[in-house]
DNA sequence: ATGAAAGCGCTAACAG
DNA sequence: CTGTTAGCGCTTTCAT
């Protein structure tokens, strides 16, 4: 490996003319830089980050902590706030915790002692505050939520508008004649859950519809219980006419669970998933969805934390609440006739 | 943010006694161990890695090269690489590179600036080979090439049998009657969109079919080229039975243009991809595919780097060709009669 | 415009 | 069993 003082020494110079030339400081003659930076390409030297990072106590180095890399929706995140990052000359470590707050607190171990200069988190609980935090030695760490706006933290903040989202995609089912609908959830310890319950909601108070109790399901965000609680919404002796689905693994779940038992969507049950992956446009019935577009998120997120980091930004925390957008499909494209 | 220094103050002993405690060697009495780390605990101290880093030379960092996360294949790989990299205690740094050579280059600055220890490679192209990374000061790195298994390169090297998947696939092709069997590849200037070219070849080979050069058509890996590929096959004079799609994304891409130019599938068009997605099994026709298990590739390369870093594994590169297993759904379900 | 030298936090001889 | 000390590669005063 090469050092900053072999250069110097090729160079005939002192390493600290080395450092300031390839920091492009002021103070050194331009032949002399010229000579240094020449030397530096021919040995390809690279300047140790590690010492770098020792000395300046910067060590251009970001934390992300995500549930799975695996669940479709992450990636498009974690490349946003990798792209944006990267360009600010941040380098981007992702921990996948798998919502367990052990695996958690492990990565807050690795990024404390890896001395993280801001943290990306999309959190398991509002628990994982920066009052959380502090436990972990990055009391000082800019730290950005995303995904989930928990609103009792004091944080940056960066998200889809989860409840707006919601609303819209249960209007729309309204105005398709839909009266009996019903919504699974996501765990409803996550905000993001909460929202979507709360959007679906508001539409139906804003149609003056009752919500019905049992047309409440809590899922967990996964395939199998979209499956479990489609399944215990057809074993209803008064079955919904559509279903809300929370997020994109439960709707597949969900579509299982109607091939399975026959169920004919839309015309026995129409269905809006929130989320809109790929494949959606290829099931049959397509199926409709509220987009959120998560490299907008991620990248907006890297942002924040980026300019947080640099002190251009400073003040309270900022929310940032990124629209939806309501794509309809097959699965509810029919209007069905108003009950009386 | 707390130093080994200021433990050793709290403790009344020196630096070192602290660093021989913190990493538990031996040669300290039990009840002054136990002292320190009862402050380390009080204090929430964590040894500065960058430190450390500099000082063993051992950073404990593993970089690795992916084309693009957003692409559904390759978070199963990283998954796979960091669940088994972070247990033997390396943390992971993961590049987009788009499959473009000075995004890459730029990673294998990164890199190299950094001091990791090892690297995942999924190559653009053989030139990404050790020859190349010497450019990059990674001479002496242990490098994996992950998914991509280049023949002449150096170094260890995991992959689905690419080769053995298509071959099973095709044949599988043939045994449904099928002899006007096409291929849409992906960009062959990638190893194992050639390999799967040549699992095509042998299979059809073994059943004495000919080769016919208008049913190769290479895609991009993309459903756009998926599609066109497949628009292309459609407006042959001489149409193929069945056509062989070489990844997940070129199929969406090939369901899209079946679709819209109302070809019935598998009846005008039978089609198996390589690749399983999960969605496969929700399409209208359901897709069969060439399932490879990526979290076991990536965790198989983690394994391998993780133990060439030891030093517990040495001579000669080590080659690893995971098996795949064919998934047969509707798109391929139906035999037809054999063309006399 | 350039150099000498201190020191970031840690580990590892070496001494005792 | 514990302490002293040098030094990893770099940046940054402070001199000159």
């Amino acid at each position: 490996m090469r050092t900053i003082k072999q250069i110097a020494e090729r160079a005939g110079v002192s390493t600290a003319t080395v450092s300031y030339a390839i920091n492009n400081s002021s103070g050194v003659s331009p032949e002399v830089r010229e000579r240094i930076l020449r030397i530096v390409r021919e040995l390809k030297f690279h300047p140790n980050a590690v010492a770098r990072g020792l000395r300046t106590k910067k060590t251009k180095t970001v934390g992300m902590i995500i549930p799975d890399i695996t669940n479709p929706f992450f990636p498009g995140l974690v490349r946003g706030a990798e792209d944006v990052l990267r360009n600010a000359g941040y380098t981007l470590i992702v921990g996948n915790s798998d919502s367990d707050a052990s695996k958690e607190d492990e990565y807050y171990r690795t990024f404390s002692a890896r001395q993280v200069e801001g943290l990306l988190i999309i959190a398991s609980s509002a628990a994982r505050s920066p009052e959380y935090l502090l436990h972990h030695d990055l009391q000082a760490t800019p730290v950005v939520f995303v995904d989930r706006p928990y609103r009792d933290v004091r944080t940056d903040t960066v998200a889809a508008d989860n409840s707006a989202g919601s609303f819209q995609a249960v209007r729309h089912l309204l105005e398709q004649g839909h009266r009996r609908i019903a919504i699974i959830t996501g765990p409803l310890q996550l905000v993001n859950a909460r929202l979507r319950l709360e959007g679906y909601k508001r539409a139906l108070a804003a149609s003056h519809v009752q919500v019905e109790p049992l047309f409440i399901r809590e899922g967990r965000y996964d395939a199998e219980s979209g499956f479990e609680q489609t399944k215990a919404l057809l074993d209803l002796k008064n079955r919904p006419t559509a279903v809300f689905v929370s997020n994109a693994p439960m709707t597949f779940g969900c579509l299982r669970a109607l091939r399975e038992f026959g169920v004919q969507c839309p015309e026995e049950l129409a269905l809006v998933s929130f989320d809109d992956a790929e494949w959606f446009e290829l099931t049959r019935p397509s199926v409709s969805g509220v987009a959120q577009n998560a490299y907008q998120i991620g990248a907006a997120a890297g942002q924040i934390l980026a300019r947080r980091i640099a002190g251009q930004l400073t003040g309270p925390p900022r929310r940032r609440l990124l629209k939806t957008r309501l794509v309809i499909r097959e699965s509810s494209a029919k209007k069905i006739a108003p009950p009386n």
